[in-house]
DNA sequence: CACGAAACGAGAGCACTGCTCTCTCAACTC
DNA sequence: GAGTTGAGAGAGCAGTGCTCTCGTTTCGTG
């Protein structure tokens, strides 16, 4: 049904691709307060109010660039969590940690298009949730292997009284089959995670941390240990 | 010998620190990439001109707002340590961490400015170091105060071999009276820290986490518990 | 004290930005 | 084939950071 559109509908595809590729090549090159749509369509050969019947702002181009970033971001963890399919949950854990902090060193502007300072004033749409939500399943998809596994998580120190019913809570919104401990203690890597990523990212390990990739992988490592896995 | 400074330079003085606060204003307001010079000379009753008297280009203007801002969660976190310098060591851990949080929350931008993505295009200066380490400074000396008191540091689990000579190097630039295994984990946890506040201020726990301060505290006691502490 | 240097503020101007509006022309629909 | 819709061009608006020039004020020094 799609391939015999009328050349319109097509020509309007291409476009916004042509679009959406070009101004994620500035972004590369220089950062999302340096994505200009004028420069975009100069480079496209097209003048910037022409730019407006594809996307009706800039802050418009920007989300469908950040919802572009976080399929990217989930494919890439994805992709490496597949091919440690066999591995043991702790090293699958590892892997797709690094394969965030990898893909993050690759594409350092577009980590923090989505994970650094919203681009300010500016605040993402609901239609962001899914593609973000991602990696996070992953994790939580590993860590529900772990659990229904011969072995299975450790046991966890109990939560604090002041903390049970909210994580009962969080658990039944994210995984019922793990134990509120896990995934307390799940949602709080997931944040550290991107903590370890940013600091190394932005600059803030400069002249602290030399080694980085061991020093994530350990540190990545305890936070799996930090959920139960073994 | 600064009490009777030329009229000129406590002129300048005090401009330069209008501009400051009204910069700060607008950051507070709008955010980074919303502050603009014209606005600040503007609301001041200067021309946009007369401002670069003080503050060579906007990025400089940024430096010195990034400094002061590092200079308030410092003092911040700072002054919470005083307040609890009796308790134990964990609970002082987990006060400097709340502290942090406590003031990324009424300071967002600013804690944004500092912690989220660098200004784009923007590299900090070496002016902004000293400042910066004020909180990892307070962090490494409440686990320093732990390691030195009857009953110490619990023995963490030893370090993977291709992590051992960094180890040693971090833990002899930060604190050469610790452990190798507890300063190792001390850095990564002070990133993960920023990863707690960052995921909480940026929105990334929107429907997910909701009671965030019961959350945050058990995550921190964890953390403070994995550099060692009990 | 007087004079020259330095600091200061004002204003005009440049090149750039996001965005709107109007106009024309081509493509599609009926 | 006529009428509707979508696309691109161009001019224009209000705003930005930053530079340059030009009087005026202040200051250190001869």
């Amino acid at each position: 049904m799609n391939t015999a559109q009328g050349a319109r509908a097509r020509a309007r595809i291409e476009v916004t691709a042509a679009i959406k590729d070009e101004a994620r090549r500035q972004l590369a090159a220089e950062g999302a307060a340096k994505l200009s749509l004028r420069a975009v369509a100069r480079e496209l050969g097209m003048v910037s109010s022409a730019l407006y019947r594809y996307f009706p702002s800039r802050d418009e181009l920007l989300t469908a660039l950040i919802i572009d970033a976080y399929d990217s971001l989930g494919e890439s963890a994805e992709r490496a969590h597949e091919a440690a399919a066999g591995a043991e949950p702790l090293d699958r854990w590892v892997t797709v940690c690094e394969a965030v902090r990898g893909w993050s060193l690759d594409h350092p502007h577009e980590y923090a298009l989505i994970y650094g300072s919203p681009v300010p004033g500016y605040t993402a749409p609901q239609t962001t949730v899914p593609p973000a939500a991602r990696v996070g399943l992953l994790l939580i998809g590993v860590v529900r292997d772990a659990h229904h596994t011969p072995g299975g998580l450790r046991t966890l120190p109990p939560l604090p009284e002041e903390l049970r019913p909210e994580a009962d809570r969080i658990a039944a919104d994210l995984a019922p089959d793990l134990p509120p401990e896990a995934v307390t203690a799940l949602v709080a890597a997931w944040s550290q995670l991107y903590g370890l990523v940013g600091f190394e990212l932005f600059g803030q390990f400069n002249r602290v941390v030399e080694a980085r990739a061991p020093f994530f992988r350990h540190a990545v490592r305890q936070l799996g240990w930090g959920v139960g896995l073994r």
